[in-house]
DNA sequence: TTGAAAGCGATACCAT
DNA sequence: ATGGTATCGCTTTCAA
């Protein structure tokens, strides 16, 4: 059944239907009436292809995010959620594409085939080849993140650097001196991940400013890695007091680590880092954490992607977050731990 | 750019153009190379709206599921995940649904305007209204789980009966003879969601067949509510020796209340439940539990949806999993702890 | 082996 | 206030 059909059983011609029904032109009331009472008995809906192919428009947005190599973090999952309910109130669907590269198929699809009229992406790297080729499209898109040059992109953004830094003063104020950086897994940093590399940064200056004795290492995304991760922290420092993690996945695992080495946090162990607030609060003891706002990024995403779809000319805009530190269960003052004397091992 | 500017600047038709693509009718190397030469030299890709048009095919599958009035729980999450994941191998995109009933207008949208070819439904009530309205317009669909009467319906679903089964019968074995159940939120059962009744259903029953006393709580889909929950439990019967939890979101919240109540797991109260396997593995102690193949369910509910496309007259197919309790570290031999005595109050 | 032209189901311009 | 019709970009039948 199609507008043609609707038309006839109206007894009126279809550009009359398409104004009834888009409101672009007045219909009188009579045979707006007359309309709306066959299409409610027969149940039509102006078919979304036709549509898209006649205005260019698709009320589709694409979600851009990379494969689920192992799998997705809480932190991923709910920008995702929280994109697609800040969609559904402009009334725009969201298309996934699980892609990584510019390169990759899916990828193409939403672009080239002009699947979408704007994209969200995800997981943003300081190179990020993606973006180079929307830009060099011109292709309306908002990024979740920012890559090193952002200046004329749309993004919504963490401030990783102050937020690393943020939690290493809140360790240093509590009086730890030998800490540790949990990162992720080393083939994000050497694809650019900007999380990873301005947390990485963050990190390190502070802690150098506050004169501490840091660590970095990289941790593969799952819990099994963050226990091992731990093992090592403690073989190579068993004086080490306190970590920063940029690394959700690995929560669990570090969690574990520390209590099979005999620490208990955050008595003689704190743990800290950046992580999606409600992730933060399934662990036990809940983590102290610089909270990231998944949800109000997803939903400033989306905002920003139909102000650019609304306003094609519109000057590129932005919004870098620096959520603070909430304050849980997870750090407390620095003892020192009785296996962290010379020589020993945990 | 489009079709006939290709086939102007190769020197053939439009339709010659597009047997190439297609591979429909044999086209000639010589012309076949000709117009693969100006594709790529201008980069084009046929029009997604248009080809959906004219051939009546979208190319992508709908993901149905409920908005996240509070958040996604890990299970849903990886569920998205996978489907996406395996979508992308037969070359579907998937659009995102956030639809809980039949009226929303994502779903009407999803359905009426023919934005997709077929459907995956996740959260499944044991009385759909989703589901009787696919069925009536015969729409291509396959269920992440069951209805009360499925037969004629394609999914791929989880015994939850015989699931909430076997964690009481481990527990049993165990030698615990006072249990609870955590369930989903009174709210979910009322509205007959499947995995809530079905998984009460076979705890009680398997709990009668035993001989075990069994006491069952709905909780909130959120960490503090599995803290109260726990605490309601230990005051109705501090006797209670073990639980099993159907309510994978409250699972950190009923191991803060259990500590916090001076029981230790799993030397004075064991944990079990159905949850999914990752999620089972990020909390410490790691939860022995009957793990929801959600990796595994996701890929086939593609696979079932991908063959209901091939051959819309197929009889309907399905899947009933019923995987075995992974023994970790959550359950161990019952103990009466010392709390437990008649009138205390832990 | 290839071309011409009729759809697919909407929108929107040009008439009346 | 309404109708007729070209148009969007592709697929596919019919002819040659």
């Amino acid at each position: 059944m199609n507008i043609g059909e609707i038309a006839r059983r109206a007894g009126v011609s279809r550009s009359t239907v398409s104004y009834a029904l888009s409101g672009k032109r007045p219909v009188s009331d009579d045979t707006r009436q007359k309309i709306q009472r066959v299409i409610d008995e027969l149940g039509y809906r102006p078919n979304a292809s036709a549509r898209a192919l006649a205005n260019g428009r698709t009320s589709t947005l694409g979600l851009v995010f990379p494969p689920a190599g192992t799998h997705y973090t809480g932190m991923q999952l709910d920008f995702i959620g929280s994109v697609v309910e800040a969609a559904a109130a402009y009334d725009y669907d969201v298309l996934l594409s699980p892609s990584g590269a510019d390169s990759d198929r899916s990828f193409q699809r939403l672009l080239g085939e002009r699947r979408v009229d704007g994209a969200i992406l995800m997981e943003i790297r300081l190179q990020d080849d993606r973006i180079d080729h929307l830009v060099a499209e011109n292709f309306p898109a908002v990024c979740i993140g920012r890559t090193a040059q952002p200046d004329g992109d749309w993004w919504v953004g963490l401030d990783h650097t102050a937020l690393a830094a943020a939690c290493v003063d809140h360790l240093a104020d509590l009086g730890h001196r030998r800490i540790a950086l949990v990162n992720r897994p080393e083939r994000m940093l050497r694809a650019g991940y900007e999380s990873a590399h301005r947390g990485l940064d963050g990190f390190t200056k502070a802690a150098a400013e506050r004169g501490l004795t840091a660590r970095t290492y990289n941790c593969g995304d799952d819990a099994p890695s963050g226990h091992v991760c731990v093992e090592q922290i403690l073989r190579d420092d068993p004086a080490t007091t306190a970590l920063v993690t940029l690394n959700e996945a690995a929560l669990g695992g570090i969690y574990r680590g520390l209590a099979a080495a005999g620490r208990h946090v955050p008595r003689d162990f704190s743990v800290t880092g950046v992580v999606a607030g409600r992730w933060a609060e399934t662990v036990t003891p809940q983590l102290t954490a610089a909270d990231v706002p998944a949800e109000q990024m997803g939903h400033l995403a989306v905002e920003l992607l139909v102000e650019r779809l609304d306003h094609p000319e519109a000057a590129p805009r932005h919004h870098l977050l620096t959520p603070p530190i909430s304050l849980r269960a997870s750090t407390g003052p620095a003892h020192t731990h009785p296996d962290a004397g010379p020589g020993s091992n945990a």
